[in-house]
DNA sequence: TATTGTTATACTCTATAACTATA
DNA sequence: TATAGTTATAGAGTATAACAATA
C-alpha cells in the first residue's frame, strides 16, 4: 500500500524559491538593486548590528563576502565606513542620503513584489505560510 | 490604525529557501552531486523530455547553461550524448550505470533531507505548504 | 594572542551572443 | 531560413586562506 506520493517539499519550496527569487530579482533591479544590497541595507535600517561580523551574520553570508559589497556599495556611494573611535578595529557602517533613498525605492518595489505574490491568498493563509516555512527552516538550522 | 505588520513574505520565503537550499547542497555535496546536476538527473529519469531544449526548462535554466552542465556530468562520465538518428540535430541525453548510481546515491540524500525538514510537520501541513507555495509561485509567473 | 576587517584568489551557477550542424 | 545545440565570454554571488590593523 503505497503512501500517498506527496512531492518532496524541498523540490517544491527550491522550485518556488527559483521563480520568485527570479521575479524579486527583476523587481530590484529595475529599483536599481540587487538582493544581497537590499538585504544589507534592510539589516543596516531595522538591526541593531555592533560590528560587520554582525551584519554578515543578519544577511546570511562571510564576512568577505560582505566586504565585497560593501566595497561595491561605498563606490556606488550608497555607505560610508569609517572606524569606531572606541575602538578602532570596529568599522562602522553609515547610510548616506543616495543609500537612503535606495532604501526606499527598494522597499516599495520589495512592497509591490510582496502585493503581487500575496495576490488571492487571505492574512490567514500567509500567516500560515509563514510560520509553515520558519518550522522547516529549523529543521535544518544546526543550533 | 496600522495593519498588523506581517514579515514580507518574500523575506520569509527568501531566507527559508537560503537556509534550507545550503543544508541541500551540503547533502548532496556529501553523497557526491550538487543541485543543477539532481534536478537534470532527476528530470531525465522522470519527465520525458523530446530534446535539450525541453530537459533545460524542466530544469528551469538556458539551454547553453545546460550544455555547460551535461558537458561535466558527460566528463564525469554520467551520462552520453549521441545524436538522434531520426534528426540528427537532436542529441540524446542517457545516463550510464554510474549516473544511474549517482541518481539513487542523490535520491536516497534528497529523502532524507526531506524528512530532516518535515520534522514536526503533519502531512496535511506539508500539503498545505506545498498548496500555498504553488499559488504564490502562480502569481510571480508571467504566463 | 585574539579580534575585526580586507585582500587575493577562485569556484559555481547563470546568462547572452555568435557560431556550427542539420533540416 | 529555421531549429538544435555548442563555444566563447562574462558577470554575480559566494567562499577560503592569508594578511594587516588594532586591542
Amino acid at each position: 500500500m503505497p503512501r500517498p506520493t506527496t512531492a518532496p517539499i524541498g523540490v517544491v519550496l527550491a522550485r518556488t524559491a527559483k521563480t520568485a527569487g527570479r521575479a524579486f530579482d527583476q523587481a530590484l533591479a529595475a529599483a536599481g538593486g540587487s538582493q544581497p544590497v537590499w538585504q544589507i541595507l534592510i539589516s543596516l535600517k531595522t538591526t541593531p548590528v555592533a560590528n560587520q561580523r554582525e551584519l554578515a551574520d543578519a544577511v546570511g553570508i562571510q564576512g568577505a563576502t560582505l566586504t565585497h559589497h560593501l566595497n561595491g556599495m561605498e563606490t556606488a556611494g550608497l555607505v560610508t565606513r569609517r572606524r569606531d573611535p572606541a575602538n578602532r578595529r570596529v568599522h562602522l557602517v553609515e547610510l548616506t542620503d543616495d543609500g537612503e533613498q535606495l532604501f526606499h525605492r527598494l522597499a516599495t518595489a520589495a512592497i509591490a513584489h510582496d502585493q503581487r505574490m500575496r495576490r488571492g491568498l487571505t492574512d490567514t493563509e500567509i500567516a500560515q505560510l509563514a510560520d509553515l516555512l520558519h518550522r522547516l527552516a529549523a529543521n535544518v538550522t544546526d543550533d
